[in-house]
DNA sequence: AGTAATAAGTCAAGACACTTGACTTAATGA
DNA sequence: TCATTAAGTCAAGTGTCTTGACTTATTACT
């Protein structure tokens, strides 16, 4: 049957996938629960001593895990916890935003023992290229400089921009970043800096971020909504981050809203790049974060006005949300200033009704989460990280032990 | 370590695990592509032909695959070509829905093999359970009479009715189906029938329906839009059906719609429930189907203003639901009058813009459907193949490999 | 025709990773 | 002091996939 017809078919597994599931296993509890003993780690993964045992031991080797010491709690033989070792592997993230660019080098639980910005000159790819393969090298050089080893257990490189890919290009929107969007960056990068590449729009970078280790950390579903330049959210679906076709899930920025006969995107309404038009201001300056924050912790009349008019959209968004996604909670994050989204938090309640409104609720329906300019390279480099160590289906399967998907 | 504290995480796996995959990926690829050899899916499942010759052999002693003649193509041996039996495996979907329930019997490649129904006495559960209990009682008998061991290869029973479930009650709204909703109904239904219960809203259950055996057939992202007594949205992603946190994903018909000043649900605008009270009409006749579908058909005035009111509500959705969850394509299905399904879809185009909108697209952005009284239950019973028959991650894990999670 | 090439499918041994059950170690509590 | 409890190890066992050689059956070429 040599038909040449495709024949679709999703991979099998093997002992391999078996083994590499049950490793990340492994990791993923010591991450969610902090250090845990082999017997805690059998009872709560199925598996038995003598296995979990056997991979403690091979993660050991590996230096992604350590024993602390041992307790001495109730009766029997102590415990010996185990926890990750930060420095057991590292990951790049790189943000591209509009004007600026930021690095990070993170470790295996999440923290930024690097970073970095450069502003990011007009023009798009042509005159960016190099400022970000620059940026990149430095953080990997520094990182080398603290840290021993740090090239061998360097996972890869996530980079986060502005979505959507791919789409038919509505010309020249500035509140786009089409040059950027069309250019074959994952090429790009991969050829210059020879790591393994990932790329994701920010708000998914933001939600990954939280998902190590913000408010959605060990939280099956989830969904970040993003405010930053534009707006967009994260979604966290049965613990794994969720993509779409294209990448593109959850660009809620573009949903269009309709008000006064004419439709308009939610970016343009609520975003911060409608709060620079509604002040005025130029969206290059550097010291613009600082200042708006300023505004917002003064309790400026000139922000009042956006805030109220953005919180309004945002309650419907997180209505919205809450009523598609039927999540755990929302986080509200934002690469924006902190006082600004402290702000928009308390415009926003009290929430519209929806189906998350249960008895019974654990979490609340809105929570706040990281509002720090650097969440999103943070989020960007903790994609390879989860790609790496983060248990999922695609990696038990046959064609992904070796390839990043 | 026996603190009392609950450590979560994931399951570990094992053989039994992967073996339970891999015959799984089997089927699911016979039912993507119909009959295949073993080389065939040998190539596909990226397993060696002898594992799949050891699986396949199984599959065959349990009855659920059949070899058929083999076929002469170009070089080598010919190769012989194996194909799901329809009769593996049964499955019972129940609808439950404001005046009537349905249920049908069907095999393990969707087809409907029994179907009934029943009106439903208002009252909620105290008066309708037996009549359910009946019908799928009835089915059981029906289909025991026309097939062989049709109770030994029964895996389960799959309900079916309009969500929300286990919202903090808003009172006692008509559009609504409180008392069902807050009633023990899988507890009962188990209790009842001894089968293995699932349950899903009635959104869902269309979309599992389409999965198995209607348009989004072997595609991985698909939403359903459903219009039927009410409005929802059923979510393939990656797939699988999505369920969110409480089983309430998708429930856009819950989503509030601003205009004039004040809110109104989706369902409120746009589901036969509105067209009913648009058209005054009791929506316990039993001649509805017909009568609104002759309506539909003739171009009748009185139902011309209802559809292109619905039109604008569903354009909108269509465009939030490919903004949101980035799907290959969007299905528009209903339990409706097909002909004025038709009517929407005609009245439903253009399209508005949405980042669906790229170029490369192979699938249409919006397709019809199955519209057909039928969908809901046929979906509701392809809901305990799905999860006996196909790959996921869930049922890989330790805990899944004997009961229906 | 006869033969080489090609592809499907089988056989039997091997490898790998989890499981089993007995055992060792090291605490607590009566 | 010693029974009890629990963590963790040891060594053999088991299930499932893999490997590589082999058989079978057909087409294509000379």
């Amino acid at each position: 049957m040599n038909d040449s017809r495709p024949i679709r078919a999703k991979s099998g597994t093997n002992h391999e996938g078996t083994s590499a599931h049950n490793r990340r296993v492994m990791i993923d509890a010591l991450r969610i629960n902090g250090a845990l003993s082999r017997a805690d780690l059998a009872r709560a993964t199925r598996l038995t001593k003598q296995t979990v045992s056997n991979i403690i031991e091979e993660l050991e080797r590996d230096g992604l895990v350590s024993s602390q010491e041992a307790v001495r709690g109730g009766r029997g033989q102590p415990s010996t916890p185990y926890r990750l070792v930060p420095e057991g592997a590292f990951a790049i993230g790189l943000q591209i935003d509009r004007h600026v660019t930021r690095a990070v080098a993170v470790d295996l639980v999440g923290s930024v023992l690097v970073r970095d910005e450069a502003g990011l000159p007009p023009g798009g790819p042509s005159n960016g290229t190099k400022v970000i393969l620059d940026l990149v090298a430095g953080i990997r050089s520094k990182l080398a400089g603290i840290v021993q080893q740090s090239e061998k257990r360097l996972v890869g490189l996530g980079a986060a921009m502005p979505g959507p890919f791919g789409v038919a290009g509505s010309g020249d929107d500035p509140w786009m970043m089409e040059a950027w969007q069309k250019f074959p960056l994952l090429e790009t990068l991969t050829a210059g800096t020879g790591l393994d590449v990932g790329l994701q729009n920010d708000a998914a970078a933001a939600a990954t971020a939280e998902r190590m280790v913000g408010a959605a950390h060990g939280i099956d579903h989830a969904v970040c909504l993003f405010v930053g330049y534009g707006i967009g959210a994260g979604l966290i679906l049965n613990g794994e981050l969720y993509r779409g076709t294209n990448g593109n899930a959850g660009e809620i920025g573009m949903a269009l809203l309709f008000a006064d006969g004419k439709s308009t995107p939610l970016e343009h309404r609520a975003s911060l790049a409608s709060l620079y038009q509604h002040l005025s201001i130029d969206p290059a300056d550097p010291g613009l974060y600082a200042r708006i924050n300023d505004l917002a912790l003064r309790g400026d009349q000139s922000i009042h006005a956006w805030v109220e008019a953005a919180a309004v959209d945002l309650r419907w968004s997180i209505h919205l949300l809450e009523t598609l996604f039927d999540p755990q909670t929302v986080i509200l994050c934002g690469s924006a200033p902190e006082a600004l989204v402290n702000r928009l938090i308390a415009a926003i309640g009290p929430l519209l009704p929806s189906i998350a409104e249960r008895r019974g609720r654990t979490l609340p329906r809105l929570q706040p989460g990281m509002a720090d300019p650097w969440s999103v390279a943070l989020g960007a480099a903790a994609g390879p990280i989860s790609r790496a160590f983060d248990p999922r289906f695609a990696a038990i399967l046959k064609d992904s032990f070796n390839s990043e998907a």
